[in-house]
DNA sequence: AGCACGCCGACT
DNA sequence: GTCGGCGTGCTC
């Protein structure tokens, strides 16, 4: 795959571009003839040693070039995989588009270094030498169980001679037991099969899935939008255009948003191939991950299905990328590199040369755009069932309730979760707010508790019987006295969490049987399993849950959908916050009523002519996409324009001040469709112990806004406490 | 990211 | 007099 290196004399050295995983720029080697680009290095770097990536052949003319005197040479060429071609280029178009170094991007991939290293061998021991000295009983048993001859890992031996390690350890001193090495773990090779017979098609189904599999044959990048809504059997469709892919031998990979999510979807997979695919997400053990990333570079992981880091992933040959629910916010990564997998997936199929399907019931204004222009082809699927009936949604005007400040079902909607509940349905309510309270506030001196590190309110999680910063990880228990005026008995929890409005659903319907269901409170799959199975088999009546209960899970008994506050995500000025809410809103009403069973939607709302919910009632998803494309493109707001965001941010908060002040004053002014806001404090004006502020770069559409921020930036060094980060397409304005 | 160097406060 | 805090700077 490599290009041939040019014909040189055994034993003449080059000098290669080497690009560590590290905030650097590359640094040049002298490497010999067997190094090639993309091969996985061990170079000296100061008084250590760094693993890095021979990136390609350097030109020492080049301007910028390192003096030959202070080259050193490539340490040794480690047995991985080399990075190909295409992973490269890709590696280096997204340190382009985020400005970040490209060092720091090689990082997401090499990002299991034990990986890069050869396996650690393996010992075994057989009997051999010395007989043993004294023959205890327990060595007789280990004598016994190794003149087979098989070699047995230590641990093994005294397993299975059921004698301790220490037995087996006095005997390889002896030399009773000698060492042999045992066959290295690869790890197994994937059982997935794509000749298995397929699901039976709709006529819709079969003719998505003859158009992606003709894009996987023809192995040619393009990019498709399968649009439809739940139910409508995308999954169906994707994977035959996955079982295309493998049975021409390549790799797929397909991103989701939460892993934790996915027990269903894994199943569903495992019916369709016989055999699950590797996964890939933060919650991995090292060793899985090792083994995974290993796998994938060596092409024996035919199939990942990961969270949006996956992307980043060395495959040896891929051929499919799948992006499932493409519309979804966890895409965007905010922290460190700021990039969205989504967009990036489409990146890396476009210089892979393979096709990229986007996935999704409610496609993002940004994916309709592109297909309205024609950059994505488009496959929509009618839903399957002569159209299942959509959820009756109704609003309630909650200004008109009157509720005590302390409750927030309103009085409809309890009567519809009392009946539900004597109907023996089942109900959901939907509240985006974990634990207990938002904010705890003293009735004495009205002192709030607040985050030491962050500008927000603690939130109080009385399952935990702690206040937690949602943004750090600070905790503290709940104290007994107000930290400010001293006053006992004094501290009120205001505002609801799901914990809290969990308690006035058992007030309500004492009977009623109720799961609280939140990031932390089923934070692994096995906990998920564990809940489904528990709804599945009516024992729950009532699912009170933030947004991780929005998508997915198929419950036919669920009949009442009941969304406390409709607003909650409005306020705040956040461009996507419109469409935030409404795909979420959508999304929950669409747990109601999926059988024979009707449903019926509930939205508590104290501005009921927002377009948001307008729309929602209506279920015109047409009409909003509409006239907030309208909204958009008349602020020259994306995807009608771009954006990016500057953060200044130091635990000083005068120098980050200072800084954001001057970024400021250098900021690009004379050029044609570009302007920058502020600095202005960000929302959050203290995260994790750090001040920030903001500036906004706001330029027309056809600005490639890199070369400007490129400039702007090299205006203004900052003192090394100060950070300047920068997202190119920022989602949220925090 | 490491790992050095270097320049100011509390110890044996 | 030294030990050691972590701010600043460099690594081909």
């Amino acid at each position: 795959m490599e290009s041939a290196l040019a014909t040189s004399n055994a034993g003449e050295s080059k000098r290669f571009r080497v690009l560590l995983p590290l905030p650097l720029k590359p640094y040049d080697y002298r490497g010999g003839a067997d190094i090639a680009p993309g091969d996985v290095v061990r170079v000296p770097l100061g008084r250590r040693h760094a693993i890095g990536v021979a990136w390609e052949i350097a030109d020492p003319t080049a301007p910028d070039a390192a003096p030959a005197a202070k080259l050193k040479d490539i340490a040794a060429k480690l047995e991985t995989p080399p990075l190909g071609r295409a992973h490269r280029r890709f590696i280096d178009w997204v340190a382009a588009y985020t400005l970040a170094p490209a060092g720091a991007v090689l990082r997401m991939t090499l990002s299991v270094p034990a990986a890069l290293e050869p396996p650690a061998l393996k010992v075994g021991y057989v009997a051999g030498g010395a007989p043993p000295a004294r023959l205890t009983a327990a060595r007789t048993k280990v004598v016994a169980l190794s003149s087979d001859g098989v070699p047995r890992a230590k641990a093994d031996l005294a397993a299975q001679a059921g004698v301790s390690e220490a037995v087996v350890q006095g005997l390889i001193v002896q030399g009773a037991l000698v060492a042999v090495p045992l066959p290295a773990d690869r790890g197994a090779v994937s059982a997935i099969d794509p000749t298995r017979p397929g699901p039976t098609l709709t006529a819709a189904q079969a003719s998505a899935v003859a158009a992606l599999t003709a894009d996987v044959e023809a192995g040619r990048f393009h990019a498709t939008l399968l649009e439809g809504v739940t139910g409508s059997g995308k999954t169906e469709v994707y994977f035959e255009a996955v079982a295309a892919a493998l049975k021409r031998g390549r790799q797929c990979l397909v991103l989701v948003p939460e892993i934790a999510l996915t027990a269903q979807w894994l199943d569903r997979f495992e019916a369709r191939f016989g055999a699950r695919p590797a996964e890939w997400h933060s919650e991995l053990k090292a060793s899985q991950r090792r083994r995974t990333w290993r796998a994938v570079a060596e092409g024996r992981a035919t199939v990942v299905v990961g969270a949006r880091s996956a992307l980043f992933l060395p495959f040896a040959d891929l051929g499919l990328i799948v992006v499932d629910e493409e519309q979804d916010g966890s895409y965007k990564q905010e922290d460190g590199i700021a990039y969205h997998a989504r967009d990036m997936a489409v990146v890396r199929a476009s210089l892979c040369d393979i096709p990229v399907v986007l996935v999704s019931a409610t496609p993002s204004l940004e994916t309709v755009a592109n297909a309205e222009a024609g950059r994505y082809a488009r496959l929509d699927l009618p839903a399957r069932h002569g159209g299942a009936t959509l959820p009756a949604v109704v609003s309630i005007d909650m200004r008109n309730e009157r509720l005590p400040a302390t409750r927030w079902i309103s009085m409809p909607l309890a009567a519809a979760l009392t009946e539900t509940v004597a109907a023996g349905e089942q109900s959901m309510l939907f509240l985006n707010r974990r634990g207990y309270a938002p904010l705890t506030l003293c009735r004495t001196c009205g002192h709030r508790l607040a985050c030491p590190n962050c500008s927000t309110w603690l939130v109080d999680h009385r399952l935990l019987s702690r206040l937690q910063c949602h943004h750090c990880g600070f905790t503290m228990p709940m104290p007994h006295a107000c930290p400010s005026c001293q006053a006992t008995e004094s501290l009120a929890a205001c505002g609801p969490g799901v914990e809290r409005l969990a308690d006035e659903v058992a007030a309500l319907v004492p009977a009623a049987r109720i799961a609280i269901v939140a990031s932390d409170t089923v934070d692994s799959p096995s906990k998920v399993q564990a809940l489904i199975e528990q709804i599945e088999q009516r024992a729950i009546d009532v699912i009170v849950g933030t947004q991780i209960v929005a998508k997915g899970h198929h419950f036919p008994l669920l009949t009442l959908v009941g969304v406390i506050d409709a607003d909650l995500g409005l306020g705040g000025g956040d461009l996507r916050a419109a469409e935030r809410t409404y795909q979420m809103l959508v999304q929950v009403a669409g747990r109601a009523g999926r059988a024979e069973h009707p449903g019926r939607v509930l939205v508590q709302t104290y501005d009921p002519t927002h377009p948001v919910i307008q729309a929602l009632l209506a279920g015109d998803r047409a009409q909003f996409l509409k006239s907030e494309a309208v909204e958009r493109e008349r602020f020259h707001l994306p995807p009608f324009g771009r954006l990016a965001a500057v953060v200044v941010s130091s635990a000083d908060e005068r120098a980050a001040a200072a800084s954001a002040r001057a970024l400021g004053q250098a900021a690009p002014r004379d050029i044609a469709g570009v302007r920058v806001l502020g600095p202005a404090p960000a929302p959050l004006a203290l995260l994790r112990g750090r001040h920030r502020f903001r500036l906004l770069l706001m330029a027309e559409r056809g600005i490639k806004v890199q070369p400007v921020l490129g400039a702007w930036l090299a205006r203004h060094t900052p003192p090394a406490r100060v950070r300047v980060q920068v997202d190119v397409d920022p989602y949220s304005f925090l």
